[in-house]
DNA sequence: CTGAAAGCGCTAACAG
DNA sequence: CTGTTAGCGCTTTCAG
């Protein structure tokens, strides 16, 4: 069964020529090299040891990888599925793209990178990056970050336009008459969602309203922490006038929806949530999530096209991919409030849908 | 910037010394082999040129390589991200996983299987391998199959318990008073789907129900894919008094309710819905789907077990993993009929919550 | 047209 | 204790 996999050797010895003999065959370039008998002998060699190069061996002796490296913190989270998938394709003509992930936890560290860095790559790409990891990182073959906002380190990068995204998202809240915006962080370290806050509060800023952080961030990235988060945060909310809460991803928002309904609260009527990230379930939920679309397949595509250009010596400084508002039943209008703050005493109970 | 990489060689250059001194010093084989003054100003130069070895090259060598190839299908699956981060931390100790995943389309074929194979690597995981690509594999190094019943190759297998899972599903809605289901389905000649419907089926035949399969099956695994299914068929399945439906896997069963609250069915009302796979966004849909809990991470775990196992010489031919069925709001009670055959003409709309 | 030889970066015997 | 040698599987000059 375990049938030792057949090499370049065997094949010559059994065909009873040389090894780059088959070597020239295999890689196809038997053109005025080979003739067509000893071509054919070896290709029929092949078949029947079913001999397939090895590709580390041949990286080794050409220097020329076959295989970039994906590094991302969380394959559970579907979008790094869809942003890997669209990257896979991007590059699929020329290259393989092998993913690495932690082993456990919450995100990568510097050894995860360095993993991927010590096999022989053509390149590799960093997604969401912390700034930890990049304290420690040293380029060793062609790097692209992906969604790495405030990373000044001279790489490539591709990011997602978060100012616009936020400022959309700010301005239809800011219509609906919400003044005071609840917040739900993760992360906050992380240049992405730090500048995801950021945006988002400047605008709110700028239409007279303001952000309130909640007790604490999340720790991971569930349903269950956003839920646990909202619960802890609420009272203080509540006292303070919120009628919206904005989650830093739509994971944590749905666990916000889950806690706010178990508190009683009819969304949007009493409370509008929103997310980032606009995962495809977010369209089924209930309510239907207002999130902003990171559009991840193409920012997959727009990493390939960066790490080809940088393989290529035409390194493109920072490609920006657009995101979109999708304007959902989890939010509404503000509930009509009297001073800056009011007590939302108890909750007049419309049917929790 | 794109420092040439350090060698050994660079390393050795610089303190004066051998390759070899280098190589038992950065493998921690130092003990009576190497003085201290030799090795301290060997691990001196290599924090100077951040002397990283090549994992690639050193896999050569040895021949024991350090990482194991997992190949699935779709990895935007949430599904397949718990099983990789279960397999991931399972075997981290030892080994490093690196993903497959085919470039585009919806499955990997045999292409994909042998970029893997082509590699240095320990170990081989397929997850959900397709009949067609088994008939083309050829096993090169320890390979474990991960959810591949009905696949007789000798090879170890790490499989759900799917008999159990359609049994209960089956017997719940028997329960439930049904006895006509409607059954949208995916990828028919794949394995683990063959199974899944096969024992619903068994199952509810011998509560004396039947097993209604839509005109056509789910081409791809998303939400849409299901929602167009369902429509097709619904007109059919309602002529033969279907009261519940159910998918072979949960994104397809959230197609079936989008699609049956738009065609005003209320849920679990006039229609039960259930799925397989209960991935967490299956307890926050509404209405809350019932699903059978694949167990993703221990399946994952068990696959790295296995491996380990295979690996060591003591392969494991079988390793079943429990499922569990949780119910939730979208199934209930069948609206009573009196003859096998009613014409549900119309709905009798009950607000679509 | 074809084979022998050198070398990719590393490790493992074996001498000194 | 340390360096030299050989070789992992492959590609690539370079002679013949």
């Amino acid at each position: 069964m375990k049938t030792k996999r057949a090499t370049a050797k065997d094949v010559a010895e059994l065909v009873g020529c040389s090894v780059s003999a088959v070597s020239l065959v295999v890689s196809g370039r038997t053109e005025g090299r080979i003739n067509n008998d000893l071509r054919d002998r070896i290709e029929a060699a092949v078949q029947e040891l079913d001999y397939r190069p090895n590709q580390s061996a041949r990286t080794l002796a050409t220097r020329s990888p076959s295989n970039i490296a994906f590094v991302c913190p969380d394959i559970r989270n579907p979008f790094f599925g869809e942003v890997f998938h669209g990257l896979s394709a991007s590059v699929a003509a020329q290259y393989r793209v092998q993913l690495r992930v932690p082993s456990s936890g919450l995100d990568f560290g510097i050894d995860v990178v360095r993993d991927a860095q010590s096999e022989n790559i053509a390149g590799l790409i960093l997604a969401a990056p912390s700034s930890g990891v990049m304290e420690l990182f040293r380029s060793t073959c062609p790097t692209v970050l992906l969604e790495a906002p405030d990373q000044t380190l001279g790489l490539p990068c591709v990011d997602l336009n978060l100012e616009s995204a936020a400022k959309g998202l700010a301005q239809h809240l800011l219509a609906m008459g919400h003044r005071r915006v609840g917040y739900l962080s993760y992360q906050p370290k992380k240049g992405t969602f730090v500048v995801r806050r950021h945006h988002l509060e400047v605008a709110m800023q700028e239409g007279g309203a303001h952000l309130l952080d909640a007790i604490a961030s999340a720790g991971e990235l569930t349903i269950e922490e956003g839920e646990a988060r909202f619960f802890e945060s609420w009272k203080h909310w509540k006292e303070n006038g919120v009628t919206a809460v904005v989650a830093a991803d739509d994971i944590l928002a749905y666990g916000a929806i889950r806690a706010a309904k178990k508190a009683g609260l009819h969304i949007p009527g009493q409370l509008s949530v929103a997310g980032f990230n606009d995962i495809p379930f977010s369209a089924l939920i209930a309510p239907p999530l207002t999130s902003v679309d990171f559009r991840a397949y193409e920012l997959g595509q727009a990493a390939g096209a960066a790490m080809i250009n940088t393989i290529n010596g035409r390194a493109t400084n920072l490609t920006v991919v657009e995101t979109e508002l999708h304007l959902r039943a989890s939010t509404g209008a503000a509930t009509p409030l009297k001073g800056p703050k009011r007590r939302a005493s108890g909750t007049s109970s419309a049917p929790a849908v």
